[in-house]
DNA sequence: CTTGCTAAAGCAACTTGGGTGCTTTAAGCT
DNA sequence: AGCTTAAAGCACCCAAGTTGCTTTAGCAAG
């Protein structure tokens, strides 16, 4: 049982850039998705070689934004744990509002579920980082459930994006942190 | 300038009846929306009928579900918010879990911004009333930013559907519930 | 570097599903 | 009952994804 030879290089490398390229000068977050047709046409490719080689146009363009170097939001490190949330609050504020940030939730939202949960399989433990930072500055307790805390965040800023139409203001945000805070401090200056 | 007179009634209605209950029949959570030619094919009614009526099929969906005497998720009233909070956590899994539960939320993700906000503005005022309570007793202050904490909760239901393709367990939400009653309790037992 | 195998691209249809112009039916009023 | 016209029916179009078959060229082996 052996495996099938592939070919990615040559012309169908040139093909691969070609379409991510036109899939990524076409996409415009505003409103819809490009269809396949236009992005084979500008592409010059045929729309049945894009067909087969991406099952949709979402996970074309998922593949054709992951394929750039991404700027990523940066991970802050203040020194304090409410300053670093707040700076990620800024910056992925600034991200969503964004043409590529919005495009890229609106791209997340219909990927398959096993490719969403890559995605934040490789975004979570980069945000850990900025708890476990807190852990040793002594900040918050060790038995810290980090990942609860990073959903809360995370699912306010998509939740209101995706359930309610609308970005969640900054304010908002700020608010959210000192509900984060404050319940961090509740588990263990107060009772339990 | 007079207003166009309507026909809401005989054949209109029995169309529209007609139509909520194939677009019910038909939707299956699993996977996709029904076309709009089957929905059509099984009222016994044009698709170009439906088409007028009825903007997207989500919207007919959406439609089609709020017509039905629905079984609200009922809020709970057990004398404390701890347990209002777990009780609705509850119910809001098992409605989620379920087949129109799983339906309602996959048409509420794809309807239009302003459909989404009214959904939420008529469900928020029910679930105040379980912290309006709380301030009643006495449990939290009466500053409490209520909508803040309710985003929090529903938000991370959603997100954890939408944003990673799995249903939030249980288990998960009441540590949630725990988060949020720390916060909660920071905010006046502790300093500020 | 030539040759052979075949993955991958090209091409040209088909299919499905939404959208639209025009016709026909019947709701609601007098 | 008769009239007006909203709303349903019908037939057709068009866009976009999909598929069968042909052609090109990547990549080893000789």
């Amino acid at each position: 049982m052996q495996e099938k030879k592939r070919r990615p290089g040559g012309r169908s490398a040139a093909v691969r850039d070609a379409v991510f390229a036109a899939a990524r000068a076409l996409f415009v977050p505003g409103e819809g998705l490009p269809t396949l047709a236009k992005i084979a046409l500008d592409a010059n490719v045929q729309k049945s070689t894009v067909y087969r080689r991406w099952p949709t146009v979402e996970a074309l363009l998922h593949e054709a934004h992951a394929d750039q170097p991404q700027r990523a939001i940066p991970i802050p490190d203040t020194g304090s744990l409410r300053e670093d949330l707040r700076a990620l609050a800024r910056s992925s504020h600034r991200y969503l509002s964004s043409p590529e940030g919005r495009g890229l939730r609106a791209v997340l939202l219909n990927l398959p579920d096993a490719e969403k949960q890559a995605y934040w399989a490789q975004r979570y433990p980069k945000l850990r980082v900025i708890y476990a930072r807190a852990i040793e500055r002594g900040e918050i307790t060790g038995d810290t459930d980090v990942d609860l805390y990073l959903d809360v965040f995370n699912a306010s800023s998509y939740f209101a994006l995706w359930g309610k139409g609308e970005l969640l203001p900054l304010s908002r945000k700020y608010q959210l942190i000192e509900l984060l805070l404050r319940s961090l401090a509740g588990g263990h200056k107060c009772s339990g």
